[in-house]
DNA sequence: GCGTAATATCACTTTCCGCTATGAAGCTGG
DNA sequence: CCAGCTTCATAGCGGAAAGTGATATTACGC
C-alpha cells in the first residue's frame, strides 16, 4: 500500500497549525478539499487520524506520527523548490569550464574567483586543454564551456564561439629588462636573450615559433619550457629571457608581478580569445551566469587594455 | 512553485535504476506514464532533468540533485507506510492503561512486561487511580483502557466491562505466620494482630473494613497505611500483620515473595477484576492486542488459581 | 545504413483535486 | 439548557492529471 505523500503533507500542516481549517489556510486551499483529503487517506489506511466527535480536531497516535513524517516530505519537498530556484537564478549548480593553461591562468581563474564569491553555491570544476580535447569535452558532455583562443574559420559547424578578448600576442620579458630600456628594438636587441617555451603541444608555442621567424629570428634558445603560468612568470622575473604571451595575461599579471611587454610589433594568427560551447544546446543557467559574467569582465578588461595602449603609445 | 512529490519519486526511481523503462517497471507504472511525468515536471520548473540526445538517459546536474531529494520523500512515504502497517497489526502506537494500583502493580505489571517483550515498538504509559479518575481519563481520551476491580452493577451505561479474574480477597500474612499453623482459624486468634491499610481511599480499605466487620471484627488496629503494594509486601514479610489483597495478587506475589492467605471465608462484594473501556470508540489495534493478551493470561492465571486452590481445600 | 531497444507521443478513461454551497456537530456563554 | 458560533463533513461539478495500450520517433550497436 503506497500512501500519497501529498495528504500526508496536508496531515502535517493540519497537525502543525491544530485544525483543519488553520491548516488549509496554511497550504492556500479551501477547507473543505483538506477535509476530503484527510477523509481519503483514513479510508486508505483504514484508521482514524484523527479522534473522533472532537472539535479542536486533535490527532490519533497515529495521525501524530504520519504527520510527522510529512513533515519531513515537506521539508523535502521545499528543499527541491529552493534548489530549483536557486538553479534557475544560476546560484546553485555545477559547471566544468575547460580551457588553454596559460589563459585560464592569467586571466579567467581571477575571474572566475570573482564570480564564485557572489554564486557561492556554485560548484566550479576547472580544466586545461587545447582545442582537440576541449572540442571532444564538449560533444560528450564533459564540459560546459571551453575557454581559449581561436580563429574565426577555425570554428566547428556544430559549435559556437563568443570572442571575449582581443588575442594579439607580445613578447613579454620582467620589468626593468635592460630591453625595456631601449629604443626601437629590432632583432639584433633581442638575438642574444634565450626563450621560455610554452608546453610544446599549445598554439602559444607555435606562436612563438611564428613570432620569432615574423621578426626575423628563426632559430632561437629555449632555457625553460613546460611549466604553467606561475612556473613561466617566476622564471621570466627572475632571468633576462624573454617568451611570448597573449597581452591581456601580461596586463592583468602586472598587477602583482613585475612584467612588461616589449613594444615590438610581432606577427600573430588573428585569434580572439572567447568561449566554445555546443550550439544547440541550452546551456544550465549558472553556466550562462558565468559567461555572461565573463564577457563583462572581458568588456571591461579589453577597455583597460585600449586604454592603456594608447597611453604608452603616446608615450612611446 | 509546488513541484510535485510523486513526480520527485518517480525521478528518484528513474535515476536509481538508470533507465526510464526500468524506473516505470520498479515503480509498477507503465512506461508513457512515468514519461509524461518527467516531462510535466520539466515544464514546470523550465530546466531539463535529463541530459538531451542520450540514451541511457542521463540526469543533468539538477535532476540528479533533484532525485535525492525525492530519494528522501520516498524513504519518508516507505516509512509511513511501514508505520501504517505496524500500528494495524498492533505493533506500533502508545497506549495508556489506568488501574487500581494494587492490582495493577500485584498482577497487571508482568503481563505488561511479557506484552512488551514481543510488542517492542508499543510505548506504553501506566497511571494509577480509582473508579472515578478512571472513568473520567476514558471519556476525555486520557486513558485508553482502565484495569480495576469492579461490581457488575457499577459499570456505566456507556462504558464496556470485561471481566479478567474473579475478584475475591483474602486475608494476606507473611510465609510462617503463627496463624498459618493455626486450624480453624477465628476471631479469636486474629485479633491480636495489628493491620496494614491500603490507602484510605481504596476500596480495598473499604474492603478490609467490610472483611473485618463480616468475621465480627469491628474496630482494629491500623500500623501501616498508604504504601503501594511494594511496601505493603516488605511490611507484610517483616511483621506478624495482617492485611486484605486481592487473592490473584497473593497468588502471583508468592513466585518471589513468602505470603500466604489464611483460609478465611470473607466476606467480599460480588466485584470482579476486569477492564473498562468507552463502548463506542473503537480502540487502535495496539490497545486490543493487549486487551487480548491480558485475557489470555488471566484465564490462564484464573486455572492455575482455581487448581491450586483445589489442592489447598482436599489439603485442609 | 539497419535493426533493436528505449523513449516520446497519442487517444481515451478514470481518479482525484479544486471550488462553492450547504448540512451537521461540538463548544460556549447566558 | 438552549442559542449561536465555530468547525468540520458532504454534495455537486468542472478540470487537471495519472493511468492504460497502441504507435511514432530516436539514438545506439553492429
Amino acid at each position: 500500500m503506497k500512501l500519497d505523500s501529498e495528504h500526508l503533507e496536508i496531515l502535517a500542516a493540519i497537525v502543525e497549525q491544530g485544525g483543519l481549517t488553520e491548516g488549509a489556510e496554511a497550504l492556500g486551499k479551501s477547507q473543505p478539499s483538506v477535509s476530503r483529503s484527510m477523509a481519503l487517506l483514513e479510508a486508505r489506511i483504514g484508521l482514524p487520524l484523527f479522534e473522533p466527535g472532537r472539535r479542536p480536531l486533535r490527532p490519533t497516535e497515529l495521525g501524530a506520527s504520519l504527520a510527522r513524517l510529512g513533515g519531513r516530505i515537506h521539508r523535502a519537498n521545499k528543499e527541491a523548490s529552493l534548489l530549483v530556484q536557486r538553479y534557475r537564478q544560476g546560484l546553485a549548480g555545477r559547471l566544468r569550464v575547460g580551457g588553454s593553461p596559460i589563459f585560464m591562468d592569467g586571466v579567467v581563474a581571477s575571474m572566475i574567483a570573482e564570480f564564485q564569491s557572489r554564486h557561492a553555491d556554485v560548484q566550479i570544476d576547472q580544466s586545461y586543454g587545447y582545442l582537440d580535447q576541449l572540442e571532444a569535452g564538449l560533444r560528450n558532455g564533459g564540459l560546459d564551456v571551453a575557454i581559449l583562443p581561436l580563429h574565426p574559420g577555425q570554428v566547428p559547424a556544430d559549435l559556437d564561439f563568443t570572442p571575449l578578448l582581443s588575442g594579439n600576442n607580445v613578447i613579454a620579458c620582467r620589468a626593468g629588462h635592460p630591453l625595456t630600456r631601449t629604443r626601437g628594438i629590432t632583432l639584433n636587441h633581442i638575438a642574444p636573450y634565450a626563450w621560455i617555451a610554452p608546453p610544446a603541444d599549445s598554439p602559444l608555442y607555435r606562436d612563438l615559433q611564428r613570432a620569432l621567424k615574423s621578426i626575423g629570428q628563426e632559430d632561437f634558445r629555449v632555457n625553460f619550457s613546460g611549466g604553467t603560468l606561475a612556473s613561466i612568470q617566476s622564471v621570466l622575473t627572475g632571468s633576462d629571457a624573454l617568451t611570448v604571451l597573449p597581452y591581456s595575461v601580461v596586463f592583468l599579471s602586472r598587477r602583482t608581478i613585475p612584467l612588461e611587454a616589449l613594444p615590438l610589433k610581432i606577427d600573430h594568427a588573428e585569434r580572439q580569445l572567447g568561449i566554445l560551447r555546443v550550439s544547440d544546446r541550452q546551456l544550465p543557467p549558472a553556466v550562462r551566469q558565468l559567461t555572461g559574467f565573463l564577457l563583462i569582465e572581458c568588456q571591461r578588461l579589453q577597455a583597460r587594455m585600449d586604454h592603456d595602449q594608447q597611453i604608452t603609445r603616446r608615450r612611446g
